[in-house]
DNA sequence: GCAATGACGCTCT
DNA sequence: CAGAGCGCCATTG
């Protein structure tokens, strides 16, 4: 079966869960990047970081779904344990214009994405 | 059912 | 800033 524990509170399958993230990660723009973190909660699964790792690592090689444009919370790309895909992810970043620094961090202030709604509400005084 | 396993993250020192 | 420790939670054996 497809099914899922209902621990996450939302009946669901396997299939649906990481469709989730990945329509969250096909928003992200190119030149700029999301933490796993981020997609999980704009996805509407807070706390659920380490599954969108498990849903990239799921990805076909063909699927047009930039996993690219995830990393860490720290701006770091993430290792895998099975494959080395983290080094090409590098070079599609850079490839879009991403910069690293000497230790391989992304400035996340200045390419980190967020999608409009998620943004704080720009408050403006009421006088 | 239970322990181990992650492409994770936050806090504290 | 670097580490350690702990929390997290679906999946796997």
């Amino acid at each position: 079966m497809d099914l899922v524990s209902p621990s996450a509170a939302r009946p669901r399958t396997v299939r649906s869960f990481h469709e989730s993230f990945y329509a969250v990660v096909r928003r992200i723009p190119r030149g700029r990047v999301a933490t796993y973190g981020d997609v999980a909660i704009i996805a509407g699964y807070p706390r659920h970081a380490r599954h969108v790792g498990v849903a990239l690592r799921n990805l076909r090689e063909n699927a047009a779904v930039p996993w690219h444009r995830v990393v860490n919370a720290r701006g770091e790309i993430s290792l895998r344990s099975r494959s080395d895909s983290h080094e090409l992810q590098r070079i599609l970043l850079e490839a879009e214009g991403v910069e690293f620094s000497l230790e391989g961090r992304i400035d996340l202030r200045r390419y980190g994405w967020r999608p409009p709604e998620y943004r704080r509400p720009t408050m403006r005084p009421p006088w």
